[in-house]
DNA sequence: CAGCCGTGGCT
DNA sequence: TAGCCAAGGCT
């Protein structure tokens, strides 16, 4: 294990948060009283991998759906997943309405306030539920995200590759980790790595605790943290299908599953090495393909979906669990991005 | 434990 | 621009 951090860095940060905290809608001002956990909690699962420019319209939205436990535990699936359309991992979102109808059932509609009640919930992880511990309840709790890692990494110069330095890391951010304000002492960190201490180049001028940086007095704090080399992105092919009739476009829930999991979408084939073709068309027709490709690049691969084509005369009833959506509604189907790209070709 | 799981911004 | 990266969790 390296050495301890300077245990001043604590005191620097929050002085430094108390005048350049930024102020994001789920987050109460410095000094003031907690935050609402229902909104601490929706933030929290929401940011999970995901930018705050990102998430704030979609933050504004939900709350002003539902603004509690309760509604939320009320709203149907596919309602949710569509509100949902185009933040990405959806499994945030199916974790995130069995979590509000757990509070809802057997908690009273109030979030547990501990670190070790919140880690059971669904869709809480170690960094979530020690989020949430801190900022809404107050709690003395380690908050180690990609932010956190990176700013103590450089502190330290740990030359231990991610993520095999992540136990230094935690332990390390314990070592600094104040008992009072430990919820702001966590958002400082995470204001300072997403405004200052950035992966790529970092404002070293501006930090408030450059003078207990081992990195900057290295003079090359971009090297840290180490990282283990990323593997290659494979090129994937698949064909959507796009049925068209009076009016309507067929469309078709996909498993829990897999990729997308739970959203509505076109109905597609395989997704494979090389291109599928008509397989699994959902229906026998007279497909027209159109010219060009719809390009997607997932987080583990990039894929070069073909887009058939075809139109009836009648909506037909021969794709079970499939369902007819008005052309001039696709907005509130809450597609997937691929799909939105899809609607989007052939709007034109 | 390492692979799976979206998307958009930034350089 | 092509790749890197982000307030991770689940299996």
């Amino acid at each position: 294990m390296p050495a301890k951090l300077p245990l001043t860095i604590a005191s620097d940060l929050l002085a430094w948060y108390d005048v350049h905290a930024r102020q994001l809608p789920w987050r109460a001002p410095p000094g003031t009283p907690a935050p609402d956990p229902y909104r601490v909690w929706l933030s929290e699962v929401m940011l999970q991998q995901t930018q705050v420019a990102t998430v704030i319209p979609y933050f504004e939205a939900f709350t002003r759906r539902w603004p509690d436990f309760r509604a939320l535990a009320a709203v149907e699936d596919g309602e949710l997943m569509a509100a949902w359309a185009g933040l990405g991992y959806y499994a945030r979102a199916r974790n995130l309405l069995a979590c509000a109808r757990v509070v809802a059932n057997d908690y009273g509609g109030a979030l547990p306030d501990t670190e070790e009640a919140l880690r059971k919930l669904p869709g809480i992880g170690a960094y979530t539920a020690a989020a949430i511990a801190a900022i809404a309840f107050g709690r003395r709790a380690v908050v180690v995200d990609a932010n956190v890692e990176r700013v103590v990494a450089r502190l330290a110069v740990l030359d231990t590759p991610l993520p095999a330095a992540k136990p230094e890391i935690a332990a390390l951010t314990d070592g600094i980790t104040p008992d009072d304000r430990a919820g702001d002492f966590a958002q400082a960190m995470m204001d300072l790595g997403a405004t200052i201490c950035t992966a790529r180049a970092p404002r070293c001028m501006l930090c408030p605790v450059r003078g207990e940086c081992a990195a900057f007095a290295r003079g090359a704090p971009e090297q840290w943290p180490q990282k283990a080399p990323r593997r290659v992105k494979p090129q994937r092919y698949g064909t959507m299908f796009w049925i068209e009739a009076e009016g309507h476009v067929l469309l078709v829930r996909r498993p829990d599953k897999g990729m997308l999991g739970g959203m509505l979408a076109l109905p597609t084939g395989p997704w494979e090495e090389a291109p599928p073709g008509l397989t699994d068309a959902p229906i026998e027709a007279d497909w027209q393909i159109a010219d060009t490709v719809v390009r997607h690049v997932f987080t583990h691969f990039a894929l070069d979906c073909a887009l058939a084509e075809t139109r009836l005369d009648r909506q037909t009833d021969a794709v079970a669990d499939g369902q007819w959506w008005p052309l001039r509604e696709m907005d509130a189907a809450g597609l997937p991005t691929l799909f939105a790209k899809a609607v989007a070709k052939m709007e034109k």
